[in-house]
This record gives C-alpha cells, structure tokens and sequence, in this order.
DNA sequence: ACGCAAATAT
DNA sequence: GATATTTGCG
C-alpha cells in the first residue's frame, strides 16, 4: 500500500494552494474607499515590514481618531455590522484555511486568523463553520450512500469550492506519520485582541446583495485596487473587470434595505 | 472558547 | 426564501 502513500501525498500537494494564496494574508473585508466612508482603521500589515518600497506610501488612515476624548464614541464592537457576504473566494479561503490548519486546530479563532480577513469576526467563522460541518456530514451520507448526484442550490457556495479530502475522513490527518510542512504560523500572531473592531459608522451604504440563485454566479462588486483583483488578468483586457470596480455598494434596497458588506468581484477559482 | 440546534434577523 | 447571525446549553 505504499503507493497510496505517495498517491496521496502527490494529491495533496496539489490541493495545496498557491503561497500567494495564504501567505500574502490580510485581504480586507473592506476597500480602501469604503473603509474610509466608514471610518474604519484598517489594520496595515504589521506582520514584516518590507522596507523596499520606498515611493509606496500605504493608504494609511489619516482617519479621525481626534474622538479618542472619549465622547461616546467607542461602540465599534457593539455596532451591528452588515451582513457579511461569504463570496466563493472568501469561502476559498475559508477552505484553506482550515485544511492547512488541519481538522484539529480549525476551530473559528484560529481560522480567523490565519484568514486574515480584516473586519471578519470570530462569530462570522463560526457561524460558517458550522454551516460548512453541515455540509460536509451531509456531502459523506450522500457519496456513501449511493444516492444520485444533486447540487442542492442550499450547498451552491460550499460546492464552489473543493472539498480537500481530509474533511471528508473522520479518519485520520495526515500529520502523525507524516512531517507536515509547517508553514502555518503566518499570521498567527498578529492584530487583534485590543485593536480590532472595525468601527462602522453605519452610514447608509448598501453593497450588493448576491441573492441570485438563479444566476450562475454572477454576482460580484465591491472591488478596489489591490493586487489581489489585478494579478487575475492573464490574458489581455479581454473582459475589462475594471471599469465598474466600486461604487457597486450603492442603493440595493429593492429588497427592502439590506446591508451588505461583499469582498472581491472575483469569478471563481 | 467550542459546537450545535433552534430561533431570529435581513 | 436563502443566508447569515444570535441565542441557549452543555
């Protein structure tokens, strides 16, 4: 049985995700503009200053901490923030997350982490965790089972993205008998815990709802200008992406109001 | 802090 | 109505 052990060690490497994937962490839930709108702080990548850019002057946020003289002006925690849209890329990363974590040490604060979605909470995860174990339980009594192929629209953003094998075995991680590359601590260790809450000024901003079920997936907005949209470009401007960037978040009350905060256009992956 | 089922909100 | 969030319990 030795071939299955190079078999799935060759599997595995391929579902690894590309470094640039989880290494270059700190995505933000929230644009630069919107941010700014909000008054949000963005959490600048304090995790390794590379010092080689020298005509780069981060977008920091000037923003208006002057109301730090404490005049009620601190209820970013207990402000309700919009819905949090888990786009298929989002998800994606969810999903790597957790399987470079390993089933062990997924648990919502680590997830979070290593995500390293700026504005996401540790309740966001483990509200989607929980949803994904759902998922995942009902994806095994199906494949085992014997039943016919269904894509219950219920589980269309699980199915966007793959399931890595792991998750589907209660069976055993591939860590004891084999030496797990630990490129995990990324970002571990990083922001949060004093300085995290993403104070919303809840302002009255919509961003776009995704409720299209019936649509394949189109279904994307917010976007602003970070490598993150821009490395995707492999062929010339065939489809120009970049022309609605933003301002997508914009009256999409036709619902009723509904707040959204959505990440990245991104196709799928 | 976790996990999960159920209720609740959008 | 689908989804995400909150709540109550262990």
């Amino acid at each position: 049985m030795r071939e299955d052990d190079t078999d799935w060690f060759t599997r595995w490497e391929e579902e690894l995700p590309s470094p640039e994937e989880l290494i270059p962490l700190s995505q933000s839930l929230i644009s630069p503009d919107l941010a700014l709108a909000f008054d949000i702080r963005l959490p600048n990548n304090s995790g390794q200053p590379h010092h080689h850019h020298h005509s780069t002057p981060p977008p920091q946020l000037p923003s208006s901490q002057a109301n730090s003289s404490g005049a009620g002006d601190e209820p970013a925690r207990t402000l309700k923030r919009p819905r949090l849209v888990w786009t298929p890329q989002l998800h994606k990363r969810f999903v790597d997350a957790v399987a470079h974590l390993g089933i062990k040490n997924a648990v919502p604060k680590t997830i979070m982490q290593l995500m390293s979605v700026d504005g996401l909470t540790r309740e966001n995860v483990a509200s989607h965790l929980q949803k994904y174990r759902l998922y995942l339980k009902r994806m095994q009594g199906l494949s085992s089972g014997g039943g016919g192929g269904s894509d219950p629209a219920t589980d269309r953003l699980f199915a966007s993205s793959p399931v890595p094998a792991h998750f589907l075995h209660p069976n055993r991680v591939p860590s004891s008998d084999h030496f797990m590359p630990s490129f995990v601590p990324i970002a571990t260790l990083q922001q949060q815990q004093q300085l995290q809450p993403p104070q919303f000024h809840h302002r009255q901003i919509s961003a776009a709802h995704y409720g299209s079920p019936t649509a394949n997936g189109q279904s994307f907005l917010a976007r602003q200008t970070q490598q993150q949209t821009l490395q995707r470009m492999s062929t010339p401007s065939l489809h120009s992406p970049v022309g609605n960037y933003v301002e997508d978040l914009e009256s999409a009350n036709a619902n009723g109001g509904r707040t959204v905060l959505t990440l990245f256009p991104t196709r799928d992956d």
